[in-house]
DNA sequence: AAAGATGTAAATATTAATATTACATCATAT
DNA sequence: ATATGATGTAATATTAATATTTACATCTTT
């Protein structure tokens, strides 16, 4: 319900899968020796990146590649991956449609225009930041 | 972690205190009786509203009242009254600095940017959107 | 076929959010 | 001054959300 560790799990693995080309073959142990969590959780969130087609996995033989350029890669495409339902699922809104109270009945109506402009600006920050830029900033740190 | 239930219970609050000002003594139970959450609940969100001076409340006798114009209260402020650590409880990076792998170790400074901007955003909404504008809107769809 | 990988379902464990209980404190009305 | 009805808060219990583990079917190259 938060922009919560399986984002940055997933920006992990594809930086780490960009860095890998041509040098490993990047396996779900290995993501997960590397990310310090568990393959299962490595592997449905990999499973979830290459159902939006930002990944390819080879079956059997194994490793992950990008199916994109960095560039074209934006956090949105990533975090929408990984969260069918999508940026709603940041927001909670308490049960009490039927309550007596006539605040209790309409708070869901009155909120929905507060929260829809939160979500908004969320995805349009996001669709700005792009795997390259953050590649980029990697190599920048690194070295 | 989430834009919990917390946030959409205070408005809530906030606008059942509006609309019930020289009507009825706003008390917790009256409050919990609205919301459908329970009195403590209702209590310890007042009190984080209180010492943001959102609101004011009468000890012994009961009863809250609004500290300020709804249009000087904005979302921000409220978000901020009941989240002591602010929006970056709204993210979550896993932990993995300490590990080998060199994306690991820096995932962390990698992803500061991405996420301050994203919280520098919601921070900007939500800084525009004020008590008045919801009260408005609620009178809207009552009327 | 054997080896090493992915894909998932199911069971379990852990953590976080929410609710409840209990009681001290306070201010007014009687 | 004391009974009443309220807030303030700590401690605990419950529930819901996440994360982990186990298990095994499936796939592809050797």
């Amino acid at each position: 319900m938060q922009i919560s560790m399986k984002c940055s799990i997933a920006i992990h693995c594809l930086i780490f899968i960009y860095e890998a080309k041509g040098i490993a073959k990047v396996t779900s142990n290995l993501l997960a020796e590397s990310t310090g969590c568990n393959p299962v959780i490595i592997r449905n969130i990999i499973s979830s990146l290459k159902k939006a087609g930002l990944i390819s996995v080879a079956r059997g033989t194994g490793g992950a590649e990008l199916c994109m350029q960095p560039s074209e890669i934006t956090l949105y495409q990533i975090y929408n991956a990984l969260e069918p339902d999508g940026l709603s699922s940041l927001i909670g809104i308490h049960p009490c449609k039927d309550r007596k109270c006539p605040v209790a009945q309409n708070i869901q109506k009155v909120l929905q225009s507060p929260y829809q402009k939160i979500e908004d600006s969320i995805k349009e920050t996001m669709k700005n930041i792009t795997l390259q830029s953050m590649i980029d900033d990697f190599h920048m740190i690194v070295n």
